[in-house]
DNA sequence: CCCGTCGTTATTTTT
DNA sequence: TAACGACGGG
């Protein structure tokens, strides 16, 4: 492990070592970024004496946490001991802490958007889901830029006058209810540092060191969250790449990064630039466009793997054609040149596109998996467990009590569930809120059928609450009659007992004979996940927890074989060997709607979905494209047109009108370019300028190329060079084939595709 | 209680 | 277009 330093490159090692002063390192994609900080973490514990437990590491997904906290303790074992989290677990954490001191149980539970929606409906009746959920959309919004219901700034999310009201409502209900919200986990902890001094000293004096992965991502709550646990004895590092932020439209904010040389003073950044993922054709077509942006810090990627093949656009006329382009391209690629299915991923702007290529997949007997669709813990049956549960931890938790009072039918009607509700918000404050209590007192008032159907629900939480708060085994005696789950260790076994005796798992094995669906499976594979958990209150918050904050599903069958269909958001941080783009057309990628900095965050996407490919990269685009039962004829993405043409093959039929990229040598050079009308808009050619025009040249500048020279290509067959000009890109060539196909192409960038048949003189 | 039909409604989604 | 939820008839 001595030499774990030696295998950086000197700016990753730059990175690894340095201390003091904020540090910003711009980690472009495939720089080895999480290399860098996992060694920093390990470097900090072993050569620099920092006490593991006052380092605070955070992430944005816990598929990173997990594997920055592994790759870490692989360099040196005590870096387990370091704080690695996500934002939102780090949050909980401190909540389930210091909560108490702003009113908030320990015991509380997150609630995701749909539980949000649901809480925001009642508050609003009269109104649809879909306007609840708007107005769910805007309090996540506010929540991330860390406007409370009487900021003023609140207009600029909604500027409904009633929406605060309904903000500040929701904020009481949830109070009152005890839970919390997604938002919730950032926003009250700086709440708390804020109000209670002696609590920020503490944690200020705590974590020494604080590092933030893909800071890019981080929005404005999460910022003045690492304010407050700021001081100027704090080393404070951030990683991010400022091109790859996306979610602007969840409140991240792309200026926490572009400023942070400004907010934090006298700043240090290093730029990680060497790439070891792409070859150099792509990473080339990934920063011509990105280039396009205004508001970026800049860095160019360098290619450590050299050349490699030149990325191809190809024009197709619609999304039939296209996925049955794809599928013929992979085929094709299997056959003649090897590989497998999985080295393949089918890229696209919204999930609704997957469609046409699964159709086509599924009709050619090509495996594929689609990625990010599987909502698992959206499903009706895994929300139903999850409620029962729910309630069990917090009683006063009134969603998950609706949900599930009556389901299956108990014969509790709306009045009465209002009624119990309403009873429980008047009663003394020791058992205010809490619903189960609540049903006891209301038992006598009920009709027969009522109520025995209260007093089994009851008796089957009281059932489940003596399982967890017994040691151990307790829950294997109290199986039910049914055996429909399997009861496996710890607290699965009370899953399985909630689950049977509650009716729940019933009420979804008779939906499976009817619909022919999963659910049983569905809620068998939930209380599998339960049994690494013990089956006490502690377990089973945990296991709350961890659902509610991971849902990225592992599933275990990923081994097979197969294409990947996948939307560009959801390949952050992966990479495919081989990488399509699909419907580069304007209106769908980029959305037409989008301009400003909506359109530099779809050009950043595009910049994400290019920089994941590592060999090979396809561009497809469709004259015509019907979505949501309307047929549109759409112009090429803007992004294509922003690649110069000698930086990608082209195929298909270039529709008129379509232009290439104003960058490129090829368009630098007028007499290339008829008019060259791109110039005069683009400030940025004007080093460029000088440069030009030059004389035509016989031969080229590298000695590879002279006019007349024979070629053969792959597609397009024997031609002849027949211009050679010189642009800030080196040589390039322009040459004229049998098939009439005329292609421009830089002269280093001359793969196998362009193979000279005639050896040159130089 | 079950099934068919109509109407609605469609970005991206780490937590 | 197509998928899903709400509603009403049998």
């Amino acid at each position: 492990m001595e030499n774990y330093l030696s295998v950086l490159n000197p700016e990753q090692r730059q990175a690894v070592l340095h201390w003091g002063k904020p540090l910003l390192i711009l980690a472009g994609a495939g720089s080895g970024k999480t290399r860098v900080i996992t060694t920093k973490i390990a470097y900090l514990v072993r050569e620099r004496g920092v006490d593991p437990r006052s380092i605070l590491a955070v992430t944005f997904t816990n598929k990173a946490a997990r594997e920055m906290a592994e790759r870490a303790q692989l360099i040196d074992s005590r870096a387990a001991e370091a704080m690695i989290r996500t934002f939102h677990s780090f949050g909980a954490w401190f909540l389930r802490r210091n909560g108490a001191l702003i009113g908030l149980d320990s015991n509380f539970v997150i609630y995701d958007d749909d539980d949000t929606v649901t809480l925001l409906s009642s508050i609003m009746p009269n109104t649809t889901r879909a306007e609840a959920a708007k107005v769910a959309h805007h309090i996540a919004r506010a929540k991330d830029y860390f406007l409370t219901p009487d900021d003023p700034e609140l207009a600029l999310i909604d500027h409904r006058p009633q929406f605060r009201n309904i903000y500040k409502l929701y904020e009481e209900r949830l109070k009152a209810i005890g839970n919390v919200d997604f938002g919730d986990l950032i926003k009250k902890p700086v709440e708390i540092l804020r109000a209670f001094p002696e609590v920020r000293q503490r944690f200020q004096d705590r974590f020494q060191v604080i590092l933030v992965d893909e800071y890019q991502d981080s929005n404005v709550a999460q910022f003045e969250l690492l304010k407050e646990l700021y001081t100027s004895q704090t080393y404070l590092c951030v990683v991010g790449d400022d091109d790859q932020s996306i979610y602007r439209f969840r409140g991240a904010e792309v200026r926490n990064i572009l400023e942070f040389p400004d907010r934090f003073s006298e700043t240090d950044i290093i730029r990680l630039e060497r790439n070891y993922r792409s070859t150099a054709p792509i990473l080339a077509v990934a920063g011509a466009v990105v280039d396009n942006n205004q508001g970026r810090l800049g860095k160019t990627l360098q290619a450590e793997r050299g050349n490699g093949k030149l990325p191809t656009l190809v024009f197709l006329p619609d999304q039939e054609t296209e996925a049955s382009f794809c599928a013929e391209l992979i085929e094709k690629s299997l056959r003649s040149r090897g590989g497998t299915y999985s080295d393949w991923a089918i890229l696209y702007r919204t999930n609704a596109q997957s469609l046409t290529f699964e159709t086509e997949l599924l009709r050619r007997h090509i495996p594929y998996k689609v990625v990010g669709s599987l909502k698992f813990y959206e499903r009706e049956e895994i929300k139903d467990a999850l409620a029962l549960l729910s309630i069990m931890v917090n009683p006063r938790d009134e969603i998950a009590f609706k949900r599930v009072i009556n389901k299956p039918a108990r014969g509790l009607g709306q009045v009465t569930i209002d009624k119990i509700i309403e009873a429980a918000s008047h009663a003394e404050p020791a058992s205010r809120g809490n619903l189960l209590e609540s049903c006891r007192n209301i038992l006598p008032e009920l009709s027969k059928k009522a109520r025995n159907g209260l007093e089994g629900f009851l008796r089957i939480l009281a059932q489940s609450r003596s399982m967890i708060t017994t040691e151990g085994d307790v829950c294997k005696n109290s199986s039910v009659a049914s055996d429909r789950l399997t009861a496996g260790d710890g607290l699965s076994a009370l899953i399985v007992y909630i689950l049977e005796a509650s009716g729940i798992a019933e009420y979804h094995a008779t939906e499976d004979e009817i619909a022919g669906t999963q659910r049983l499976s569905n809620l068998q594979e939930l209380a599998n996940a339960a049994s690494l958990y013990p089956a006490t209150e502690e377990g089973l918050a945990e296991f709350l927890e961890h659902i509610e904050l991971d849902r990225s599903l592992e599933s275990g069958e990923e081994s097979n074989d197969s294409v990947t269909l996948i939307t560009v958001h959801n390949t952050k941080g992966l990479e495919f060997r081989k990488v399509i783009i699909t419907g580069l057309e304007q209106g769908i990628f980029p959305r037409d709607d989008k301009q400003d900095e909506d359109l530099e965050e779809e050009r950043r996407l595009f910049y994400v979905g290019v920089t994941r490919a590592k060999d090979e990269l396809y561009l497809t685009t469709c004259a015509l494209r019907r979505m949501y039962g309307r047929a549109s004829y759409n112009q090429p993405s803007l992004f294509l047109s922003e690649i110069p043409l000698d930086y990608i093959k082209i195929l298909g039929q270039i529709p008129r009108g379509f232009k290439s990229g104003p960058k490129s040598a090829s368009i630098c050079d007028p007499s290339l370019h008829g008019a060259g009308q791109r110039d005069a808009e683009d400030g940025r050619l004007g080093p460029y300028a000088r440069q030009l025009p030059r004389a035509p040249r016989t031969v080229s500048s590298d000695g590879l190329w002279r006019i007349g020279a024979s070629l053969f290509h792959d597609d397009y067959g024997y031609g002849q060079v027949v211009r050679i000009s010189e642009g800030p890109e080196g040589p390039l060539i322009e040459a004229q084939f049998e098939t009439g196909k005329q292609v421009r192409f830089l002269s280093k960038y001359q793969s196998e595709r362009f193979m000279r048949i005639e050896r040159d003189g130089y």
